[in-house]
DNA sequence: CGTTATCTTGACCACATTCAACTTGAGTGG
DNA sequence: CCACTCAAGTTGAATGTGGTCAAGATAACG
C-alpha cells in the first residue's frame, strides 16, 4: 500500500504552528511571531494515535508534554486492583501531560478516543520551557489551575449529585467545552462510548443508556448511537441545579452566578 | 500565666523561618540560610485562625499563598444550590491556597477544624515569587502535582469504591501524612468531625459511624471520640486493595459483607 | 453476511441513605 | 455542683436509588 510517498512521514513544513487550525485554542496562542517561529523549532513532529492507542502510561516516565492537535482522548487512573476511573475528556488545544507526580512519572493514562494527532514539546525539567518562554509559564499555570477545579467539581460531583444530575453535568460540560473549540453546543458527537462515559460519571453503563432514554422522552435532547442533540440547555441546567422546574428559576436571585464553577 | 506578653502580638523574632519547628516540611525547606533570611522578609505575621473561621472563601480574590504553620484545616466547593463537598484536609508544613482559577480568585474555601496558624506569602503575580526564589518554583509544582494526583485518586475512591473501601482510604491517607509530619501513625487525634469525613467521603454520616464500629469490631481500630488507635494497618489495605482479608470477616455476623466485593 | 462490540430495556435486589430515637460529651449559667 | 441545652455521635428500621444480571436490539466491521 501506499509504496513512495507514505503518509507516516510528517510533512514539518505543513505542520507550522504559523498555519496550524487550532492555534487559538493553543498554549501557543500567546506568542508573537517570532516566538511563534522559535517555538516551532522545539516542537517535535506531529504524532499520530489511532482509536484505543495509548499515548503514555502510568508509570511512564515524563519527557514531554503533549498539545492535543485533533481529535479527543480520555484520560484515566488506575487502582491496585485493577479499578479504573477516567478522570477527563480532552479536545484540541488541551495540553496533555500534566499530572505528574513526584517521582517525574505520569500518574494516567492517555487514550485516543478516535484517530488523533499530537504535538509534543520535549523537555528535561519542567522550568526549562518557562525560562526560554517566560510568558507561556502563566499560560501553563492558568491550563493547570483550570483542570484542578475541573479536578475539584468532579469530586463534588461524583461526592453528592445524584445520577441525572451528573449526566446533565456531563453534557453541559461537553456542550460549552466544544463550543469554546468554535464546534456546535447543541449538535454533538461523542467521540467516547458509554461505557466511558458511566466510568467517567461513577454510574453502570445501564444507568447511562436509561438516563439518556429519559432526557429523550422529556424532550431535552435526542440521541442516537454517538450523535446527541441538545433542545432545551436550560431544562439540563435545572437538572443540574436541582431546580424543581425551569420556570420561576430567575425570580430567585443567583447571587454567585460569577462564581459558578467551570462547565 | 505570662501576663505581660500577650500572646496575640506576634513576636517576629520568635516567629523566624529559622526557629520554625516545621521548617523541614515548608516550602523553604530547600533554601540554604542565606536564602532563608530573604525569605523570612516576605513572609508576613502568621494569622491566627480559631476552629470554624475561614482564611479565605470561595470568590476571594487571590492575594497570598499560605503555609499552613501548625494546625489543621479543611477545605471544601460549593454548587450552585449550596451543596458543599470537602476536597481535602491539611495539617502544618501544606501549602494552602493553590486553587486559583482563571479569574484569580479562589474556587474554594479554607476553614480551621482547630486552633491554626498560617504563615502568608503575598504576591501580586504568580511568577514573582518563583523569579524571586527560583529553587521554590520546582518545589511548588512538586507540591502542585501532588495536589492533582490526590484529586485523581479521590475521584477514584469517590466514582468507583464501596462505602468501606473508601473509610480504610480515608484512615490509610491520614495515617500516612500525620507520620509524614513526625507524629504517630497509629494514634491520631481526628480534628474533623464525622459530619466532615462522611461529606469528604461521599457518605452519609450514619455509613460512616456504622463502619468505625464495624472496623472496631472486627479489632482493625479503636474510636474514643476524636481518638483513633489503628492496631491493624494491614487489615485496612486489604479492604481498600480489596483483598481477602486475612482475618476472618465471617467471625462477626454479617455474612453478607464478605459478598459485597465487586469482581 | 455473519460476527462482534455497543447499546438498550426489563426484572430483581443490595448497599447505602433516610428517618427517627437515643446516648454521650461539652459548654453555660444558676 | 448540678441542671440544662445543644452539638456530635451511635444505632435500628424502613425506603429507594442505582447496580447487577440477563436478554434482546442495533450498529459496526471484517
Amino acid at each position: 500500500m501506499s509504496a513512495n510517498k507514505p503518509i507516516t512521514v510528517p510533512n514539518k513544513a505543513a505542520n507550522t504552528c504559523k498555519v496550524c487550525h487550532a492555534r487559538e485554542l493553543c498554549l501557543s496562542s500567546c506568542l508573537n511571531e517570532d516566538e511563534l517561529n522559535r517555538f516551532d523549532d522545539i516542537i517535535g513532529d506531529r504524532a499520530s494515535l489511532n482509536r484505543g492507542e495509548c499515548l503514555f502510561m502510568a508509570g511512564n516516565k515524563i519527557k514531554s508534554l503533549f498539545i492535543l492537535h485533533s481529535g479527543s482522548v480520555k484520560t484515566y487512573v488506575e487502582s491496585a486492583d485493577g479499578d479504573m476511573q477516567i478522570t477527563g475528556f480532552h479536545f484540541s488545544g488541551d495540553i496533555i501531560g500534566i499530572h505528574g507526580i513526584e517521582n517525574s512519572m505520569h500518574g494516567d493514562t492517555v487514550e485516543a478516543l478516535e484517530t488523533s494527532s499530537v504535538c509534543e514539546l520535549r523537555f528535561t525539567s519542567l522550568d526549562e520551557i518557562t525560562t526560554v518562554f517566560p510568558k507561556l509559564q502563566d499560560q501553563l499555570m492558568q491550563y493547570i489551575f483550570r483542570e484542578m477545579c475541573h479536578e475539584q467539581t468532579m469530586m463534588l460531583v461524583l461526592g453528592k449529585m445524584s445520577a441525572d444530575r451528573r449526566l446533565a453535568h456531563f453534557i453541559l460540560d461537553i456542550s460549552a467545552r466544544l463550543s469554546e473549540h468554535g464546534l456546535s453546543a447543541t449538535n454533538i458527537n461523542l467521540t467516547m462510548t458509554r461505557h466511558d462515559i458511566a466510568n467517567y460519571l461513577g454510574l453502570a453503563v445501564e444507568t447511562v443508556s436509561r438516563l439518556l432514554t429519559r432526557f429523550q422522552k422529556m424532550g431535552i435532547i435526542t440521541v442516537q448511537r454517538r450523535l446527541l442533540t441538545i433542545f432545551d440547555i436550560d431544562a439540563l441546567q435545572d437538572i443540574y441545579d436541582q431546580n424543581e422546574s425551569h420556570i420561576p428559576k430567575a425570580s430567585i436571585g443567583k447571587l454567585n452566578a460569577a462564581n459558578h464553577m467551570r462547565l
